[in-house]
DNA sequence: AATATTCGTTTACATGTGTAAACTGTAACT
DNA sequence: AGTTACAGTTTACACATGTAAACGAATATT
C-alpha cells in the first residue's frame, strides 16, 4: 500500500472525483467538480501534476489526451487518515473519538440500530 | 465559540499540553513535551506566538514571565475538527465513518460494551 | 553598578499549498 | 501547408508551516 498520507485538501477533491469514476481527463474532472469548487483548468492541472509526482495517481494516454486514475485506493486513504486523525486529535483513544462524535451528532434511530448491529457482529467475532 | 479550525499539527502539540494544565510558561511547556517532540525553546516560542496571533491562547504576566493558557477549549476544538474530518474524508456520512473505524480497529469486549451503552442511552433520548 | 542570564520579539529560510498565467507541442481545420 | 485550438509542462507568487538563530530588554548575580 502506497503512502496516501500527503494528499492536501484540494488534491483530495480531485481524488474523490477519481475514486467515483476513472480514468478521467482534466476537462472531465473540471466538469464533475465545478458545482463544488470553482477552479480554473490550470489549477486543476497543477493538482493533477502534484498528485502524479506523489505517485497517488497515474495516467494513460489516448492520442493527445491523458486520462488519470488513482494509484491509491479510497480504502487505503481512509485507513491512513483515520489513523492520523485518531492520534492527532484523540491521542489514539478510539473510545473517546466515538463518544465525542455520538455526543455532538444527532443520529436517527435507524442509524443507531445499524451501529448496534455492527457492534453485535464485532462481539461475535471476538467470542467465536 | 472562537474559530478553532486553524491549529497546525505542531501548534496542536502545544495546545494539548495547555489543555491538560495551565497556565504554563514556555519553559514549562518545553519540559512537558520534550519526551514527545524535540523542539528548541525558540521553536516553541514561535508556536506560542502564532497561537496568540490566532487568538487561540492568551497569557498573563507575572513579573518578567509569561504564562500561557487556552482561549479555545478542547471541546470546541474537537467539535470543529470532528466536523471538518467528517466532511473532508466521508462527505458528511457519519455512519460510514463509524463503520470504517470499527472495521479496521480491534476493539476489546469492554470497549464494545461501553459503546453499546452509549448507543442505548442515545436511543432513550430519542424515544423519550 | 556592571555583567551575565533569561525572557520575549524580530527576522529568517525552506518546503508545502492554493491559485493561475505563460509556454510549448501537436492535432485539427481551412 | 498554415494557422488555430487545445492538451500538457513550466514558471510564478503569496501565504502557511516547520524549524530556529539573532536581537533586545529586563532581571538576577557578583
Amino acid at each position: 500500500m502506497k503512502d496516501a498520507s500527503r494528499i492536501s485538501e484540494s488534491e483530495l477533491e480531485i481524488m474523490k472525483t477519481l475514486w467515483k469514476s476513472n480514468p478521467l481527463s482534466a476537462n472531465e474532472i473540471k466538469s464533475l467538480i465545478e458545482h463544488k469548487v470553482d477552479w480554473s483548468l490550470p489549477t486543476i492541472k497543477t493538482f493533477l501534476n502534484r498528485l502524479m509526482k506523489k505517485e497517488i495517481i497515474g495516467y494513460e494516454k489516448s492520442g493527445r489526451k491523458y486520462f488519470y486514475f488513482p494509484l491509491v485506493s479510497y480504502d487505503d486513504y481512509v485507513k491512513v487518515e483515520n489513523n492520523s486523525f485518531l492520534h492527532r486529535v484523540y491521542d489514539g483513544a478510539l473510545n473517546m473519538l466515538f463518544s465525542k462524535f455520538l455526543e455532538e451528532k444527532n443520529l436517527s434511530k435507524k442509524d443507531i440500530d445499524r451501529l448496534q448491529k455492527i457492534l453485535e457482529d464485532k462481539k461475535e467475532d471476538i467470542d467465536k
